[in-house]
DNA sequence: ATTATCGTCGATACGTTCTATCTATAATTA
DNA sequence: TAATTATAGATAGAACGTATCGACGATAAT
């Protein structure tokens, strides 16, 4: 059980793409060959995040992606469930309902009302993990990684990704 | 990203056994029998409860599973571990490392001693649904379980692993 | 000691999902 | 119009989850 590469994928750029000035938007060729990663691939996942609403896309001569909702409203869960989709982690498949002594005719309360306690429990802990993720935002993980890198290597990045011409 | 079903059959099935008088084993024949999954599978999900020190097996006539700690002692975390291993669910593939603008051979601070800030979120997010899991022992499931089925229903079950004859 | 029972292990098979690529198409700007 | 860029679909291989089979080994009842 683990999340897909490309939620990794998505959250690195992100922080590149929220960096880049108002109405400027990124193109994916620029994302993958900064990072090294897959054309192709990376663009599956920016449809994912367009479709989300968490992107917008622009097509054309210096097209490519920005935000579409400010940074400290977009969470690291907004954008896993954009990648991983929102199906539950624990799938419960009730096979407490094959149990051989039941009457599949007649099934008592605790069969047919109650949901299965063990299906309650791993929603609880997937619903801890969740919260978690959702107070964390772009915004804040920007900050964060602004307070560690230095101002010079931060700046050449942001240079890097706004000036195609120099390169 | 979702947890493999059998993390369901062994959750279920660790009900069952728990219940049943000490020095008494459980088959996997009648456990898969009385939940209606296949035998061959639940082996499988089995001897990795084993080697996780959840149970112990006796083989031969009359073998089968038992406990090998108390059920306070056993966490649901402990039974998800036993079936899905290990390794964190967040993969960090590191990709920052390939990042166009580093010296590879003469990596920034920020790089090479500092962790990936993302993968730390993600870690404490696991780390979050980990404390909730492992506060949850087969000993409290059972409690809340005995509390909402009627004690008819849940002697009936008893019994029914504790008389193959009777079958 | 023999035999039936039962867990263990390895090999295998199938389907699904993930990762990745290629191609064609549509939209936009220069 | 030509160049650029996103979009969508088809496809392919790898990895993984699910499931089965058969051979083997250990144990207890007889």
């Amino acid at each position: 059980m683990r999340f897909s590469i490309g939620v990794e994928y998505a959250l690195h750029c992100l922080l590149y793409v929220m960096n880049v000035p108002m109405g400027r938007a990124v193109g994916i060729k620029d994302l993958a060959a900064y990072q090294g990663v897959s054309e192709t691939y990376l663009s599956k996942v920016f449809t994912k995040l367009k479709n989300s609403g968490i992107v917008k896309s622009t097509p054309g001569v210096n097209g490519g992606y920005e935000l579409l909702r400010a940074p400290e409203n977009i969470s690291f869960w907004d954008v896993i469930e954009a990648i991983e989709g929102t199906s539950p982690m624990f799938q419960c498949a009730e096979i407490r309902q094959n149990e051989i002594l039941l009457d599949k005719n007649n099934l008592p309360d605790t069969h047919s009302k109650c949901p299965c306690l063990i299906k309650v429990v791993m929603s609880e802990a997937e619903e801890q993990m969740k919260l978690y993720l959702k107070q964390k935002t772009l915004k804040w993980l920007n900050e964060q990684v602004e307070e560690k890198i230095p101002e010079k290597q931060a700046k050449a990045t942001i240079e890097w990704f706004n000036n195609p011409k120099s390169r």
